[in-house]
Formats: C-alpha cells, sequence, structure tokens
RNA sequence: GGGCCCAUAGCUCAGCUAGGUAGAGCAUCUGGCUUUUAACCAGAGGGUCAGGGGUUCGAACCCCCUUGGGCCCGCCA
C-alpha cells in the first residue's frame, strides 16, 4: 500500500494538514520536504475521498536569530526583531516577504497551493490573544510540564510570552513585570519599559507553546515536522502535552520526516548544511522530478538527492513510469506515486531529457532543437520544450560530470595519436574535404569508410575521431554532431592532425 | 547519553501495514543489429535478503539483541 494512504487511510473526519517554515532565508531542498510532504498529505486524503483543506504557516513573527552569512552586517541592529518588521535586503518590502514571495513562485510551479496564513497576521488580528491569556494564567503548570518533559530547567523569571520592545523593536529582550487586562508589562535591555497587548502583535510565544497554540486555533489535524522536533522531550511532545492538558486540544497525528541529503560533489554540505535553494533545483529539473523524489519514497525515509548523474537515472525512472501509466500498466502504488508526482500540467509526452542534454551541447538554438527532435519523429508542446531545454542546458553547465560534457578542440590542440590512427584521420580529413553535401549521413558514411579502410576496431576508429575533435573516448553521433559544424571548422582540424 | 532512519545481485534500489519457495534498472557475459547520444533487440550468469536468536506449518517481511553506516536532540526540515 503507498505510503501516504497507509497514513491516512483510518482518519476520520474532516482533516487539516498543516506546515510551516520561518521565512528567514532562502527556501531550499530540504524545506521543499516539509511543504511537499504535506501536499502529497493532502492529495492523499483527497484522492481517498476524505475531506481535507491544507494550510502553510509563514512564521514572520520568529526573531532574526543572528546575521546569517548572506547578510551585510549592517543586518547586526535587526537581531532579535520579527522578521515581519525587518528590512529587506532589496530595500522593498519586508524581509519574510523578501524570501517568502520567491517561494510562492516555486510552490506554484510544484502546483502546491495550500492556504497562506503569516503568523504575524494572527497576532495582529488578535486570533492569538484568549490563548495567551490562558497560557499566561497557567503559567506554572505549563512551566511544570515543559521541565518535566523536556528534562530542561527553565529561568526563576522565565515567562511564557515575549512582548516586543516598543522603542528598540526586539522580542528577545524583554522581561516581563506584570501582567492584567490583556496587557503584559515588561522592561527591556534598551532601557525602555512599557506594556505589550496580547490582541495586538506587540510580542508572540516561544515555539514550544505557539506550537500546539495554532494547533488549536486553526484545528490542525495531521503535520509533517522533521526529526529535530520529534525528538523525545522536543516540541512535539511538550506540545501535545500542552494542547492535552492545557488548551483540551487533540494534538494532530504526527509525521516525521527524514532528511535529504545531497550527494556528489564532495563536501558540499559538509559545514553549511544542505542547501540548494529551491529556485536553483527548479532551473534544471522539472517540477514533476522534484515531486517524485518526494512522493516515491515514504517520508520518514532519508533521500539522498544526486544532482549530478543519479538525477538522469531518475529522469529515466520517471519517463519509464510514465510510459507504463500510458501503456496500463502500472501498479496501484505506482498509480499513487505518479498522481502525486504530476504538477497540474500536462506532462505526458515529455522531451528526452537525456537526449537533451547532448543536442543543447550541439545547437545552440531551440528551433534547431525543435527541428532535429521533429525529424527523429518528437514533437512535444512549445512551452515544455523551451523550459525543458534551459534546464538540460542548466544542468550541462552546472551539475553535469566532466564525462558527459564536450566541446569542439582548437585547430591546433595537441593529441595523442598511434601511427594507424593518424592515417585513419588524414583519410577522413580527404573525404570531407571532398564530400559534396555536408549532411550527416553523408558525413558518417565518410567516417565507416575511412575506419574500414584501416582495419580498426569501429569502437577504435570512433574514439580516435572524437579524440582528435573533442579530447574524449566517445561522443554524440558523428554525423549529427559535424553536420551543425561548419565544415572548414573541422577539416582545419583534422587536416592540422594529419599533418602533425 | 537519548531518539530516528538505513543495511536485499558488482552499482542504485523495489519488495517489508494484508509473512507463502528472491525482483527491477544499470553493469557483466552470449547472440543479433548498415557500430558509438550511458544506442537498440533477444538471452544468460550473479544474492545463505548485515549477523544472531525468537514467534510461525512457513519470515527479507513480525519481535529481541549485536555490528556497521547516516541523521537529529543549542527551534537551520
Amino acid at each position: 500500500m503507498y505510503w501516504g494512504e497507509s497514513l491516512i487511510k483510518d482518519l476520520k473526519g474532516k482533516q487539516k494538514v498543516s506546515t510551516g517554515i520561518s521565512p528567514s532565508g532562502p527556501i531550499h531542498l530540504g524545506n521543499l520536504r516539509e511543504i511537499l510532504t504535506g501536499d502529497i498529505i493532502y492529495k492523499s486524503l483527497l484522492m481517498d475521498g476524505k475531506e481535507s483543506t491544507f494550510i502553510y504557516l509563514a512564521d514572520d513573527m520568529d526573531p532574526l536569530r543572528k546575521v546569517y552569512p548572506f547578510l551585510p552586517e549592517s543586518y547586526t541592529e535587526h537581531v532579535g526583531k520579527p522578521l515581519r518588521d525587518i528590512p529587506a535586503p532589496d530595500g522593498k518590502g519586508s524581509y519574510s516577504e523578501f524570501y517568502l514571495n520567491p517561494f510562492m513562485e516555486a510552490l506554484k510551479s510544484l502546483d502546491v497551493k495550500p492556504e497562506v496564513i503569516r503568523t504575524g497576521e494572527l497576532y495582529r488580528d488578535g486570533k492569538f490573544g484568549e490563548i495567551i491569556n490562558t497560557v499566561i494564567e497557567k503559567k506554572d503548570e505549563i512551566r511544570s510540564i515543559l521541565e518535566s518533559i523536556s528534562g530542561r530547567e527553565l529561568e526563576p523569571q522565565w515567562f511564557p510570552y515575549n512582548a516586543r520592545c516598543s522603542k528598540c523593536g526586539r522580542i528577545n529582550s524583554t522581561t516581563a513585570t506584570d501582567y492584567g487586562d490583556g496587557k503584559v508589562s515588561y522592561n527591556c535591555k534598551c532601557g525602555n519599559s512599557g506594556e505589550s497587548d496580547i490582541y495586538r502583535e506587540e510580542g508572540k510565544l516561544p515555539w514550544r507553546i505557539e506550537w500546539p497554540a495554532k494547533w488549536k486555533i486553526l484545528n490542525v489535524t495531521i503535520e509533517p515536522f522533521g526529526k529535530d522536533h520529534g525528538t523525545v522531550g522536543g516540541s512535539y511532545d511538550t506540545g501535545k502535552e500542552i494542547a492535552e492538558k492545557i488548551f483540551n486540544y487533540k494534538a494532530p497525528l504526527p509525521l516525521i520526516y527524514e532528511r535529504i541529503l545531497l550527494k556528489g560533489k564532495g563536501a558540499m554540505h559538509s559545514s553549511t548544511g544542505v542547501n540548494i535553494p529551491a529556485q536553483e533545483i527548479l532551473s534544471f529539473s522539472p517540477p514533476e522530478i522534484i515531486r517524485y523524489v518526494m512522493a516515491r519514497v515514504p517520508a520518514t525515509r532519508h533521500v539522498e538527492f544526486d544532482p549530478a548523474l543519479g538525477f538522469l537515472s531518475t529522469m529515466d525512472e520517471f519517463e519509464r513510469l510514465l510510459k507504463m501509466e500510458s501503456e496500463k500498466k502500472t501498479s496501484e502504488d505506482q498509480h499513487w506515486i505518479l498522481t502525486l508526482s504530476k504538477a497540474g500540467r500536462a506532462y505526458d509526452s515529455v522531451p528526452d531529457y537525456r537526449h537533451l542534454t547532448t543536442l543543447v551541447q550541439i545547437y545552440n538554438s531551440e528551433e534547431r532543437i525543435r527541428e532535429i527532435l521533429k525529424n527523429e519523429g518528437k514533437e512535444y508542446s512549445s512551452e515544455i520544450l523551451r523550459e525543458t531545454i534551459e534546464m538540460a542546458k542548466k544542468w550541462v553547465q552546472t551539475y553535469a560530470p566532466d564525462s558527459s560534457k564536450f566541446s569542439l578542440k582548437g585547430e591546433k590542440d595537441p593529441v595523442d595519436l598511434s601511427v594507424e590512427e593518424r592515417k585513419l584521420i588524414c583519410s577522413l580529413y580527404e573525404k570531407l574535404e571532398k564530400l559534396d553535401q555536408w549532411v550527416p549521413e553523408k558525413i558518417h558514411e565518410c567516417a565507416r569508410e575511412s575506419i574500414g579502410r584501416f582495419n580498426l576496431a569501429p569502437a577504435d576508429g570512433f574514439r580516435a575521431i572524437y579524440r582528435v575533435l573533442i579530447g574524449n573516448d566517445k561522443g554524440p553521433r558523428l554525423g549529427f554532431f559535424l553536420s551543425v559544424i561548419p565544415r572548414e571548422k573541422i577539416t582545419k582540424r583534422l587536416g592540422w592532425v594529419c599533418g602533425e
């Protein structure tokens, strides 16, 4: 049974799937797992005929933790302020929206369409007010829950609400001194003191309390989250207890998902953690493949993502599945996976990505590639073809291993050949010089004849030719390859090698 | 120290939430093909399912232990 199905099959009644990421920087591949897992669960519920909604919480009330490496030093003054109150790095709008917007764009192309809720707006609109009041009234009970379950000792002056300083704007530097009438009095390290209205965005709950409060306010019934929250004594454990004991709300069904690791490219994630930004991935991968990577494996298993050769294998795999589907040979699980991998657009007839990675290195115009494919009897919708061509280009220049790349050698680049091989090149040179038509078939014909004349094994002959032209043992189909390059360029090269 | 995930053919993995005599793709080998985009077609070899114990008529699949990898427990998923 498909993992998504088995997870939700026993659920009764209306469901609400919740996910959330704090928009504190560029959203990357790892974050994608959270939201895509949520989307997969949501869509699995629908496929199973259950009523469900799907929300994405942008935690823009979270404070800036520190000056991240990608931020200018001037952001030091903003550390501790809510993300929504900080100016964007480009000066336009808020910090949180700056990182949220491109992420939303990425989600759109991935066909993920949750209801987006900004936590800051929940505070602003007073949605948290009542529950904050409860939290403060029952702070001693909450304190003991946090201490006993997490095993962590809280400071004596601990208070379950962080007021935002009206002067310096920080929410991590105030100390509560009093509470009454929905107002928290505070002193700030900046010297200011004042009152914070719990029905406004003038402060926030600490994470471990805010999380269960969100469940209650938004009626969340199922939520995927990373194992950092899922560890024993972690925030899910304390959240569950707080939800059930204090808020009288049944904690959502948890789905603790494993992490995504990057493969290849050496120590790509040794120090900084995994971080291919979401946009970067979508620049070389069709959204269907990203979805496929997340959908095919149970969320509880880790995924090793290989953007290099492994990516092509994943493409192949997906294309095979699509083919099976068109022949109605998919198993039930495969049907689920395929359905959940689709990104809300027709992607039945896929341009062969692997093939494109080669074509893209030979031809530079999209029209040319379209023609070639047409000659091969394959036609695709122009939009998807254009996109995929761009992606293949990007993949070649950024992720392709050297063995998959090639470029024409210069006229006088040195090359190491045996005597026999050099004779072969001379022969080919003469034939190509005299060739009446510079077309693929004829060119290929010349190569075969030349190789035949010297009793070389075909593979050895071709290897010599490729070595001369691109410095590799293998290359794209010779006739097509040479036909798009001006003849003089080829003959000059061959002539020089022959004369050496 | 605590927790989670993983360990199945040379490689990448499926199968493990319906327990019933081991699967796919790639690689290798053989044959074919007017020979090469990581070509294509047909076929073959290859695994005591990490190790040990238990439950069962029967376990890769359930339970326990061991070993080896990976990851998480200072709110970066």
